[in-house]
DNA sequence: AATATATATGAATATTTGCTCATATGTACT
DNA sequence: AGTACATATGAGCAAATATTCATATATATT
């Protein structure tokens, strides 16, 4: 086994390393996990999930609301589309969008939490 | 008061904008919610606290466990102390880092409810 | 005081990201 | 078919970001 040494030995705790590594989820998961907060760290794409925290919105609707354009929107509505994140339904000409689940709810309200603290 | 006509009729919803925009928080609260979630969406930094959910670490351990400089390791853990999810404590020469609060594994976990589904 | 070690910090750089503008797609209506 | 409208998409650009490298700071040891 190769000793770990690249600091003096009050620095490196091999043990805690070793332990720490074991019990690590692999790569991808935290290339998911930190994906999900990354769509989450917007402002413009927080504004959009908590207006429609409220009811479901059009696109145009929904720009109206936070005051960005309805472009703006649009290109955030598909990085929340592919993850997940909203699921939009389509009445003629207008597609109506609501979250997908309650995880945004669940995620925001832990987060103000500690925002709020 | 302004009639709300940018679409057709059927396009802006203008009782739904008002009634949102009612509801909605502050731009301040959408900010600091967007700066703490941008906080978790890097694997870095992801992979930091994971480690630290784990036990203390110290900046070489930590930079040892999820394979990363440490000068980057460092970097990332600036801004993890700005946000308050992570704090330390000295011994001697040697920082060693913990979570601030029980915030950041509640997130996790609800992040990872959605993204393991 | 001088040296070594653990970590922090600043500058520079390459990559990513969010927006705008122009254009395309899909649906409804005539 | 042709027009209007709601939304999507692609290119381009300015701003933000994560890393590396060099240097600074703080503590301990001699």
């Amino acid at each position: 086994m190769v000793e770990f040494d690249r600091c003096g030995i009050n620095c490196i705790h091999e043990e805690a390393v070793k332990a720490v590594k074991e019990v690590l989820f692999s790569e991808d998961v935290a290339i998911s996990l930190a994906e999900l907060f990354k769509a989450l760290g917007d402002p413009t794409r927080v504004k959009i999930l908590f207006s429609l925290m409220t009811r479901e919105l059009c696109v145009c609707d929904i720009s109206a609301v936070i005051g960005a354009s309805e472009s703006a929107v649009s290109h955030q509505l598909k990085i929340l589309r592919t993850l997940r994140l909203v699921k939009y339904r389509r009445d003629g000409k207008i597609l109506y969008y609501s979250l997908a689940d309650d995880h945004v709810e669940k995620l925001f309200i832990q987060g103000l939490e500690h925002v709020t603290e």
